[in-house]
DNA sequence: CTTGACCCTGTAGTCTACTACAGGGATTAG
DNA sequence: CTAATCCCTGTAGTAGACTACAGGGTCAAG
């Protein structure tokens, strides 16, 4: 038989091919990201070499910033007939506005911080420290 | 007998005075933020306002993105003596590296999320969205 | 005196994304 | 053939910061 295009894979080399672990594989497919597979006879999981893909789907949407629950989605909606473009561009655009609402909120505290640390002089007993100061009084 | 000054707080008075839930409060007692107060015959806590303000620290140390852990640490650090404004400076410049860390991270997210977004025409079906394709690939 | 708001302890659940066993059976390399 | 590696299920633990009961006792207002 033709290797390498039917052979099926067990759960450690679709794993490894995504870079992760077999627990995280089997958690994915609880989670209902990746579908069940077929079973061996003695009840081994069988990929085929797509699941792969799925995975790495998976792998890179995360690195995006989406969530276990927003990358489902996402392979939801690959799968919905009359989907278009615009449904991924949106979410991808929610994803963005919510990463910066994130960084904002960084930033202010960033900030707050910063203006603290340049108060201080470092040196000096505690009593003295503006920082601590900030942190007891409601007004600076 | 002079009210105001003498008076003991239920954990309620506290808890709403600076913010808080009752029940956050007796997990701050748990992880040793605030010290077992004293008990009134019937079991009752027993609080004085040094409590508000060592809540509100608390709730502002949180605010500037520290974790429960390094406000222990901080408060702490107060009670320590010999320590100076130098301890803390350190801290809260550990901190905003940590921040600055994290806004890489979630600005890295942010461009290529955005690089793709830019790329995507937001019509046509999703065979032809760029966004799922980046994520099907290694390479765009 | 009764009702409702408050307080108590202790345990357990939430969220996210895993990770780690325990206690087995299957497969493969040498 | 045997030892090492892999696979299975099921449960439970991790981190961080709470939040929610259950099942009671207490206190203050009317």
């Amino acid at each position: 038989m033709d290797p390498g295009t039917l052979q099926t894979l067990t759960i450690g080399k679709v794993a490894k091919a995504a870079g992760l672990g077999v627990e995280t594989v089997r958690f994915y497919e609880r989670q209902g990201l990746i579908a069940e597979p077929a079973r061996s006879s003695s009840g081994y999981r069988q990929y085929h070499a797509e699941t792969i893909k799925r995975l790495q789907f998976i792998v890179r949407a995360k690195a995006l910033g989406f969530t276990l629950q927003e990358i489902g989605d996402l392979l939801d909606l690959r799968a919905t007939p009359g989907a278009g473009c615009a449904d991924v561009q949106a979410r991808a655009e929610a994803k963005i506005a919510n990463i910066e609402e994130r960084i904002a909120q960084l930033d202010a505290m960033k900030r707050a911080l910063g203006d603290l640390v340049a108060q201080c002089r470092g040196e000096g007993p505690l009593s003295d420290c503006p920082i601590l100061d900030a942190l007891d009084e409601d007004e600076p």
